[in-house]
DNA sequence: ATTATCTATAGATCTATAGATAATGC
DNA sequence: ATTATCTATAGATCTATAGATAATGC
């Protein structure tokens, strides 16, 4: 129990108040922040683990490094977007084109409601490193979610391959590269952007009647 | 001249072909080829001077460091569709449709018809520095292009300024996303795509009749 | 006894400068 | 004499491990 402030193992040496996080936790919020304001390979395992209230060498007892800690964010946005693509898949009583709106809104709101830009990550060069191929792999799962429901919907199923695949693309790409240039205007509120960002989309899928 | 291969100053360790380029222009393209496939922190002037063809100590007779090539090669992505973008202003005997059109267009094309992802270097954690002070500058001047040209629209004259504002940033979102996440499909043909995005940009835009 | 942390540090970098060297130019 | 390069290296990191220490648990 951390509810009191007795804890086994030496004390840190910085005491602080009790986060409610475990070290680890602590240790994925502080990479959040400096990943994202510094840069990846800017950031010192030492600037880590300091901001998580312990010494450098603490760090390795809860994780191998930088690059796991950096694996495990970059997962960590994609599968609750994943799951929701799944459950709006399997609903077959709404139209696709709802569906897909759906899942470009709640994306967008997803990744700029966060206080980090995390999604400023998924560029990082150092990501396509073999290390990643599990994020890449439930990236291409959102993605084949994206082409599926386009697809689905009525002026999908008009579409001939190669067309599909330049929409969803562009639809993928719009979806990412809003959450990267959102920095630029983040005092807009987020439930009505990502809204505007969703119309936006089903535009230029091509997909919506009006 | 260098038309010979007799140059002043010791020959260089390592000789190779002549390629044309001043030695500046080496750094800078051996700079772009490394940023863009390792990222940027983790690219050191030892990799970028020996891919340039020199040891690492003569970099400094060039450039003052990593930050110094970084800017440059910033800069020179946005400088040619800035110079485009004060052209279209000026061409008030072209819609403003089709100037907003051919201003995405281009835009696309030049950054995806480079051997390197340049535009990746954009969302760099490091590019918020004050040093790259110049680079936004030119950057938040094409921004306000896209907007002039937008707001000069049949549609976008209707429009009031947070309206306004909001399709810029999800047209300014597009293509920039676009280029980011173009690495995914790369064989694609880059006159085909960057026509496509153009249309997609103006459909979000909701600036064409169709 | 177990655990979480600490301090100390070896070994491996990486940057930027100092000073030597090997060409051409005059 | 001028220039472009080289080699060598000081000083400043940074990562990851070894081993000590200070709590609680039994």
């Amino acid at each position: 129990m951390s509810t009191t402030g007795r804890r086994v193992g030496r004390p840190r040496a910085q005491q602080r108040a009790d986060s409610g996080l475990s070290a680890r936790e602590e240790l994925l919020t502080a990479a959040a922040e400096l990943f994202t304001t510094r840069g990846y390979a800017a950031t010192t395992t030492r600037a880590v683990a300091e901001r998580a209230g312990m010494r450098q060498a603490t760090m390795y007892h809860y994780v191998a490094g930088k690059e796991d800690l950096l694996a495990e964010l970059l997962e960590s946005t994609v599968t609750p977007s994943l799951a929701l693509a799944g459950k709006l898949l399997a609903d077959d009583a709404t139209a696709a084109e709802d569906r897909l709106w759906e899942l470009c809104r709640s994306d967008v709101a997803l990744l700029c409601g966060g206080p980090y830009n995390l999604g400023a990550l998924y560029v990082l060069p150092e990501v396509r490193a073999e290390r990643f191929a599990g994020f890449h792999r439930v990236r291409d799962e959102l993605k084949e979610a994206y082409g599926t429901l386009l697809a689905a919907t009525r002026a999908g199923a008009t579409l001939d391959e190669g067309e599909l695949a330049l929409r969803t693309d562009l639809v993928f790409g719009l979806i990412e590269g809003v959450i990267l240039v959102r920095r630029s205007g983040p005092e807009r509120p987020v439930a009505a952007f990502a809204a505007a960002t969703a119309d936006a989309a089903l535009r230029i899928a091509g997909v919506r009647p009006d």
